[in-house]
DNA sequence: TTGAAAGCGCTAACAT
DNA sequence: ATGTTAGCGCTTTCAA
């Protein structure tokens, strides 16, 4: 029954003769009245196409049931997953998902933080590496902060905890598999460097190529912001060189897709030519030609892990680690280009 | 300053030696205090760092200033691009995004669409061609709907606005230009039969057949749920059988993806032995290979005109058009494949 | 098991 | 220009 003309609890009391304090217990407190009661009340409600008006309880309890997601790109493939990931969970537990779509901007970040102050949002899922408050580092205690998880870059506040692939290890992991294809002129295109993700893919790149003894050159590092388009002009940027790498390893799948669609038309061969590299695993990479081989991240488990980890803490749950790594795959798609 | 110890207005009320109204004013109607008031009541919740608790405001003006927006998957790339004009165009009115991924299930669509009944959401963006409300359809008088628009999505209930582009028209541009190809052959993947956009796409695409004088193969059209896995199928189904089509229309840019991944695997060219089409525009349809053909939706443009006109009832102006077509575009990308 | 009553923090008449 | 006051609709002691 869709009823606009409001109906509140007041009416379902009047209807049923009880007081209000019984009807709000029937319906949140089911034990502290009678079954009697219960029935009646609940009857009375449907009938009356009674909605209990949130706002007025959680003003009450100081509780909004929102969590607010600060991301800065909802069009990216991986991010829609990962929302998707915190909106299961959010919804399952009672809670709605706010959605803060900051298009890389920190006022933005700083207003959907806000939201926690104007109690619009109980906690916040941070997905960007900045801190989004004006406060100064050292006023940060965490006692202070509302309840907050970072999903995938890691904004550096002690007390929050992190939900991410290991970007390190999945970096060296990618390097070390087009390494075993003979590779040994490697480029990167990497993304924003003010990120610890992008940093620490880069590390893990450099430390698996240590490890092969391969000198780097610097040369071929190219950085992007992990857009197709990125991808792109690096890629021309890198084969531009006298010295070609035989290898690009993106620091995301769109970038790769951007990549290899730039190469091609150069009319570089791919992967005969050049081999490329992903990571994300997004769904497209599966039909890009050739097909991309990439380092997938568990990217609707981070998501619910980041709304899990939030919940507990707003219901008072402490988390049980400040680095939450969940596992990433090689997902190798081409049997091709070794290097003879 | 970063301070969860709550201060409220009778705080800054308290502090500044004025009324908690003179404080509310000086807030949000500066016109109603001195300058010298609102300037000393400014200083002191800046200082304070005050932020007024907009669950208690929304109570008392029976307004939550958020709006839900009712989406199959916000993991589809043309959805990411209208949630994201949407967003836009929200936070510049002031309002709030709230996440309604319902994953094509009618429980959730009606469960965000009750976010309206329990005042969590002033009205509804939904793109979905169900009606959200458990009613009979003769108790939805519109006077009794909670502000609502559709985009692309037409639920078909009077005096629910469709913000869509038109799809009749489009599919018939896209079936004219395989026609201005030399295609007879053409078969379709249509979405969703239950919905009218898929419906009007695959009324288009007759038209323009039936104004060529070619007659339709019902063994060439082939349904999907707009997902590449979809193409793929339909693309296996469609070359299965002995007489087989030179170009496939599909009705999402998802589909086909798949689709031509699925041709490419079994040994089929694209173009040269089949040509394929796409519908959506969404910009990985740049990234394959070869760049799809497809009709481009203003997808930006369409979120941002579903939130203008939805917040626009929700202020009390009704929308000018209960049809509101934006202008897709035929995008050419191969310049290839007429049949010869 | 039920009810009376006191707010949650704010806005907006209405008075001054 | 500013203050007083009455709620918004609910939850939650505390008492009956």
């Amino acid at each position: 029954m869709v009823r606009m003309a409001k109906v509140g609890i007041k009416d379902i009391a009047a209807e049923t003769g009880v007081s209000i304090a019984t009807v709000s217990h029937a319906l949140r407190n089911p034990d502290r009245v009678s079954d009697e009661t219960r029935r009646r009340v609940l009857a009375a409600a449907e009938k009356a196409g009674y909605t209990p008006n949130r706002l007025a309880a959680s003003l009450r309890t100081a509780r909004s049931g929102n969590i607010v997601v600060i991301i800065p790109d909802i069009t990216d493939s991986l991010n829609g997953k990962i929302i998707s990931g915190i909106e299961d969970v959010a919804r399952e537990r009672g809670y709605s998902v706010l959605l803060g779509n900051t298009r890389g901007s920190v006022k933005r970040e700083r207003e959907f933080a806000a939201m926690t102050l104007s109690r619009q949002a109980d906690g916040i899922i941070l997905m960007s590496h900045r801190v989004p408050f004006a406060a100064s580092s050292r006023d940060l205690a965490a006692e202070e902060l509302p309840p907050m998880v970072n999903g995938c870059e890691d904004c550096g506040i002690a007390g929050v905890p992190l939900i991410a692939v290991d970007d390190r290890k999945a970096a060296a992991d990618a390097t070390e598999h087009l390494l075993s294809l003979g590779h040994r002129e490697i480029a990167v295109i990497t993304g924003d460097m003010e990120s610890a993700s992008s940093r620490n893919r880069l590390e893990g790149f450099r430390q698996a190529m240590a490890a092969a003894a391969l000198p780097l050159n610097d040369s071929w590092i190219a950085c992007g912001r992990y857009l197709p388009e990125d991808g792109e002009k690096a890629a021309r940027q890198l084969m531009m060189q006298k010295d070609r790498p035989t290898a690009i390893f993106c620091f995301s799948d769109e970038m790769a897709l951007g990549c290899m669609h730039a190469l091609k038309e150069q009319g570089f061969g791919v992967p005969d030519d050049v081999s490329v590299m992903g990571f994300d695993g997004i769904p497209f990479a599966r039909y890009a030609s050739p097909p991309l081989t990439t380092i997938a991240q568990p990217t609707e488990r981070i998501g619910a892990v980041c709304a899990t980890t939030l919940l507990d803490m707003i219901e008072g749950k402490p988390p049980e680690t400040e680095r939450n790594y969940l596992p990433h795959e090689l997902v190798v798609r081409e049997r091709t280009s070794p290097i003879d």
